[in-house]
DNA sequence: TCTAATGTATATAGTAACTATATAGTCAAG
DNA sequence: CTTGACTATATAGTTACTATATACATTAGA
């Protein structure tokens, strides 16, 4: 195949073929990662068809992020053996940058799904919902943590996330045992949290009992957080409910979407039972 | 949520909870994308919990391959709908990078396959094999062309496989009618041809007919190429074999994988049918 | 055949997103 | 009170191009 090839490309019409930039070409040829097979007296330089080969494993394998020189290092100890070695390690990352990807398509999914909901939300609105089951994964016990253990169980939480693939692009939440809210210790949270599609194997899971709630969402800083919860247990004492085991509580808009702090926007779930 | 945030971190402590280096941190304060939410008199920098968030959703957008200047932009418009929109945006372009990731798989694939094939063969042997049906993507036909007509051709094709993505990973290969091979032509093709995992809707495939053929290989550069094909002749019609309609013809070791043009491996397969 | 448009070449500078290095100031522990 | 580990800025280097300037070559049309 190819034996036919007697006519030479330029440099423009060989570009042209492997879709880059002349330039891209004259600077291959500079590093002499693939140099054409032939130059005339005026330096004119001439590819053949059968480079286009040649150009295309270079393009696969930069394509799965191989560095130019890496490739021209591989290209130098050319040989079946070589080729095979780098085909079988060039599968693994390809395959491990897909696996990314699909992670990350699903993190976008779920901003997606929350950002939607987010804009149809009252943020005045305080209902009484039965939330389903839902599987968490929770950080270790933090309650009465002074600052320096809270930003670093907060941390640490981040890197257990970040190692076990557990950011599913919710927000990480917070939760407060029933003792401290009615002391008033709305930031006194015991668990931080963050909600995961599926049980996995292997973890410390939390599986948060399904339940009724009372959802009411407080908008601004924390300074007037308390204002919200009174609110809630206003309607709860009203509705004849009495402050269940936990409450939780996450932002619905942050920083991310949001520049005014006054303007965030945070999530309250309290769990409730009939009172006696 | 993170209204405890409290203590700061310093630029190396920040760095290492978003595990990039501290440079990354101070060049992202410099052009204005991720500033400390505080500097003290001496012009370090502090930085809240709360910020990682923000870092964790950069990370996400130069994930998609976003640029630092394109994120810098949206993050000076937030707003629900704004990210919204965002979001929309970089579902569609991250699923068509994991498809082109799992299109490269394949290549590789296919690769190994074929490498891992090439070890095992015997460039002397020669063997009449029953090939099962295969599909082919053809290019237009190319007989009797000139030399710029058939280079011409072949970008021609090259353009069809990248438009279409046609480019499965297996070399493209050469037809040669059944009267040119008679005539000595041997690289007079009437088609280059490209095999396909699967059928096409929409496109002029040739299912490629299933049948007997007699599979041997040349090894070096085309000059010799007669020699072999002779070779195969007389085994052919010693077995009593008759030549068939077509000849195909395509690299098993090429410029890719092997330095010397005396390296390259050629694959003939020739359609018989039994003499009358 | 002359000329204009288009092509080729080299050399050099610019780009993005870091990364490394040099120099100097700051802070906490022993 | 010194040592080691940190902080800062400023500047240069890196990769893989990409753009620009300048000069020479080729080709198509008048």
């Amino acid at each position: 195949m190819f034996n036919k090839n007697v006519k030479y490309f330029t440099t423009g019409e060989f570009a042209k073929i492997c879709k880059v930039n002349k330039q891209t070409l004259i600077y291959y040829d500079q590093i002499g990662l693939l140099s054409p097979i032939m130059k005339d007296s005026k330096d004119y330089r001439y590819y053949s068809i059968a480079q286009y080969e040649f150009f295309s494993v270079i393009e696969l394998l930069k394509a799965v992020g191989m560095s130019l020189k890496d490739i021209q290092k591989y290209m130098a100890e050319k040989s079946p053996e070589n080729f095979l070695d780098l085909m079988y390690q060039q599968k693994e990352i390809v395959a491990k940058k897909r696996r990314e990807l699909e992670m990350i398509e699903s993190i976008i999914d779920v901003k997606i799904d929350l950002t939607e909901e987010a804009l149809h939300l009252d943020f005045n609105s305080i209902t009484i919902e039965h939330l389903p089951e839902a599987t968490l994964y929770l950080s270790k016990n933090i309650e009465d943590s002074k600052e320096e253990q809270f930003t670093k169980a907060v941390s640490d939480f981040i890197d257990e996330l970040d190692r076990f693939q557990l950011d599913t692009g919710y927000p990480i939440g917070g939760i407060t045992r029933r003792e401290q809210v009615l002391a008033g210790n709305y930031d006194n949270y015991s668990f931080l949290y963050i909600e995961q599609p599926h049980l996995r194997e292997g973890h410390p899971y939390f599986k948060a009992i399904e339940g009724d709630f009372i959802v009411g969402y407080h908008v601004g800083n924390s300074t007037t957080l308390g204002e919200s919860y009174e609110r809630l247990f206003k309607v709860m004492r009203e509705k004849g409910f009495e402050l269940g085991e936990y409450v939780y509580e996450e932002y619905i808009y942050d920083a991310v979407i949001k520049n005014r702090e006054e303007d965030y926007v945070t999530k309250i779930m309290i769990e409730i039972k009939k009172g006696c």
